[in-house]
DNA sequence: CTTTTTGCAAACCCTTTGCAAGACA
DNA sequence: TGTCTTGCAAAGGGTTTGCAAAAAG
C-alpha cells in the first residue's frame, strides 16, 4: 500500500466491496455518503483511482460509460446489457499471450494487455422484451 | 443511405476519408472547419453518428477517451497508445463466434457482439522512451 | 514539521439536445 | 409542401484539478 492509511479510504474501500455489482465511482459515492455525508466526490474519485492503480481493485474501463470498479483485482472480462447499461462478469478463459504477441507483430506496438468486452441484452432485460412482444401481439 | 444527402454531409465524409489515422470527432470537425467555417460542430458530431448507424463508416469505442471513426465499415481491432493516445489498427483474425457463444453461455446475455482493444507503446513513443534512457544514462 | 489527503467548487472533455431557420425531396 | 438537417448555444454526464484547510506519518 503507497498510500497514506486514512479513514475515507478506509470507508470508500469498504464500500466497495459491500457493493455487488460493478459500481460506478458515482454509485459508490452515493453509497459513501449514506453513512458520511461529509465524504466529498472527487475524494471518492481520487481514492478509487489510486486503489485501482495500487492492484487492490479492479478499474472497468467501459465503452461509452462512467468507468466501473470491481472489489476483485484479478483480471476478467465483462459484458454490457446495451439495453439497460449493466455490467457483468463473463468468466471465461483469458485470451492467450499468443494474441497479444499477434497484436505486436501486426501493429509494431509493445502490447502491455486487452480489454475485451462483450456486448448483450441481459436476462432481465430479455424477459421485458418478450413481455412487450406478448402484449403487441 | 437513409438520410438527406446535404452538402455538409458530403463535406463531412470526404473529409473523414481524407485523415488518415482514426480521427475523433473533434478532429473532423477541425479539418472541415478549416475548408468551412460556417459548418457547425453539432452537424458534425451528429453525422458521424448517422454515417455510423447506416454503416457507411465505423465508429471505435475508446476506453477512457474520445471516440475514433474510421473510413473503413468493416470490423477489426484496434491497439491505443497508453503514452501519446494514438489509435491504429489490429489486423489479426476476428475471434471465432465460439468465443461468443462461451460469454453468452458463463453470462446468460444474448450476445451481439464483441470489442477487443489493446493497450500498448506505439513504435514512436518507443523510440522516444529509448532517446530518454540514453540521456539520463 | 513535512508531505499527503481532503473538501469544495470550478473547470474540463466529449457529446447530446432544444429550437428556430434553412435545405432537401 | 412536409420533413429532415443545420447552426448555435446551452446543457449534460463523467471526471479532474486548484487551492486552502486538515490529517497522517
Amino acid at each position: 500500500m503507497s498510500g497514506r492509511n486514512t479513514v475515507q479510504r478506509e470507508i470508500i474501500e469498504g464500500e466497495l466491496r459491500r457493493l455487488a455489482n460493478h459500481p460506478t465511482a458515482d454509485e459508490v459515492y452515493e453509497a459513501v455518503r449514506a453513512g458520511h455525508p461529509s465524504i466529498g466526490k472527487a475524494t471518492v474519485y481520487r481514492t478509487l483511482g489510486r486503489l485501482s492503480e495500487e492492484g487492490e481493485i479492479g478499474r472497468v474501463r467501459i465503452n461509452n460509460g462512467a468507468d466501473r470498479f470491481d472489489h476483485r483485482a484479478f483480471s476478467h472480462y465483462h459484458v454490457r446489457c446495451t439495453c439497460c447499461g449493466r455490467v457483468d462478469d463473463v468468466m471465461i478463459p483469458l485470451l492467450g499471450d499468443d494474441v497479444n504477441e499477434a497484436a505486436a507483430r501486426a501493429s509494431g506496438y509493445v502490447i502491455s494487455g486487452h480489454t475485451l468486452q462483450f456486448d448483450g441484452v441481459c436476462p432481465a432485460c430479455q424477459m421485458a422484451e418478450k413481455n412487450e412482444e406478448a402484449l403487441t401481439a
